[in-house]
DNA sequence: GATGAATGAGATTTCATTCAT
DNA sequence: TATGAATGAAATCTCATTCAT
């Protein structure tokens, strides 16, 4: 008898990223995600509940580990402007590297697939952004708008310059990415 | 003789956006449309020949609306920047008052009910927007970057906060309203 | 105010025959003969109560024009012989020339559309051919089997003849009619 | 695990052919069908990708079968009339003993379920016949007439046939059996 | 656990017929 | 009478889920 494997929930949630990019949401059957993940449809069932379980937990996986990304190597100690910085150049590589996974987070977003729990517990995760752009306030480095505001602003430029220049197939050469910083960091500064 | 009544498209689109934020578009049926528009299913196929057309047409519609709005009382003879304000202000005024049209917008791009073509004629709407960001780059006014990436700028930031405002329920004040523009503006301003 | 349109009828009749060879029976809708016939589909239900209405019509018609022209030229008087071959002749000729007509009626036959009185009716039609073969039988001249067993081999040959020769497309020469008559002829005579 | 099931085929085959007679080709439904076989609706697309697919499917099968059966026990080494009489004579009993199928198989012809390939497919299954005629031909026992001449002769006249005899009722005794095949020899013997 | 056939509720679409003009 | 939009019942087909192996 054998245990439930690993391996498996990788092959059902990157059939799932490969689908959705092609399909959407809304055109992929469980059908489908077995089919690309090679395995009975049957056995999705095994894995998870039901196709709102399937949905919920990769979803859940990629917000952790997009948060996880972000703030790696963030040192708290170094000074305000190059550590968001960093982190800014996190986020933008994380969704450049992982479309699927971004363009799956923001199909869900909206669909009512995603319970209200989840998308709760999606917040919570980024507060450390908040706690940033907090911070970057008491330096008096970002201007004194409410950091809901200027979250948006920044993730929202973002997300739509990720999409930009996947579907345009330009390369990023650091230059530009530079340049791109500086759109967003000119925006915020004080 | 009764004739195709243009009354009805109105009846179908409005029950369309009523339900895409309700329901999503993938949770969506004919079925509903119907219910909601208050004719029977059947009729839906005298005005359109399937759920694809039916959402290809309005997306279309909702673009072409989006984009008159948009352009509405600019004048090519004033200054750049109280030009490129009325329009940012058209753009984030029509987004909040038809925040259905906007979310069903969004919920279609990515979705395969839009065709490649109906995709290509969004594209070109934008067109005029391209054009006066190339005027402000002439003038000087505006970063020398490519056109792409700060239109993808100024749009992202811009959806992103709309959707901040309507989920928290915020109203938006004409101050509000200026210093958003000016996170806008300090971005891309030369 | 309009009488009924003796000439609708005959565009709804030959509207249904032209369809019959391309769709049959089966796939024919009342918007595809209203179509086809060029009026609206309204109308077909001012000339005729409903599809079933309108199918046994157009087939009690043929079978009447079918069977005029059968006997059409025919002297009971004349010998035996000529007198069957002019009208197996005719026939074939009928069903050459009016293949939408023939195909038609052959599809009726089977079908849910045909009622029982209908069918019985068309049954009746035929009666003077049996006439015919009783008096070849009394003449000695024909085999003395049932005359439906008679009947039958000799419209079933006559009806895939005409068929073999519309879909290859060859062309009837008065010969090759002689020697499908004798084919006919040789099987039944004494 | 599950496998396809060969007999559910034939369930779902039997279904169509018993439903044929009755209800025709357009009057039956892939509900009546499936309700007919005693499985589900769903089920038949497990079997067959749509209704088209399944009528294609059984009209080939049936094809398939016909010929099969036509020329069992022959043996080309006997002299040709005894050979072809039994040929004939199993032609006659598959039509009568298999009378659904045969109604289905005429149906079908002309209907707008079959394509052009399974048609095509269906005139090649025919070809022993006419190797046959030519065989008959040669041994200067047949009329040298065009092979499709006589095929359609002989097949239309045989169909006839079997439809008077079935919907007469009437049983078909060897004499009569033996009367009828001569009206076919004398028809086409040189 | 793994499989994929089986299920049936529900979605999309069709179409004979009606009805307002 | 003529029109063709409107209807809704019924047809085809899909798909999340279950179940037998």
């Amino acid at each position: 008898m054998k245990l439930k494997d690993d391996k498996k929930y990788a092959r059902i949630f990157g059939a799932v990223l490969k689908l959705v990019t092609k399909k959407g949401l809304a055109g992929m059957t469980m059908g489908d995600i077995s089919k690309e993940a090679g395995i009975a449809t049957g056995t999705l069932y095994v894995y998870f509940d039901n196709k709102d379980a399937l949905i919920n937990a990769l979803f859940a996986a990629c917000r952790e580990n997009s948060v996880m990304v972000s703030f790696r190597g963030y040192d708290a100690q170094q000074p305000f402007k190059p550590g968001f910085r960093s982190i800014w150049m996190n986020i933008l590589r994380y969704r450049l590297h992982n479309f699927e996974e971004f363009i799956f987070q923001e199909q869900c977003y909206h669909s009512p697939y995603i319970t209200a729990a989840t998308r709760e517990k999606a917040r919570q995760l980024a507060e450390p952004l908040y706690a940033l752009i907090a911070r970057g306030q008491k330096e008096q480095l970002i201007k004194n708008l409410e950091p809901d505001i200027l979250v948006a602003f920044i993730i929202g430029a973002m997300n739509e310059l990720v999409k930009q220049i996947h579907y345009t197939g330009s390369t990023l050469t650091k230059t530009r990415m530079n340049t791109t910083f500086d759109l967003c960091w000119d925006a915020i500064k004080a």
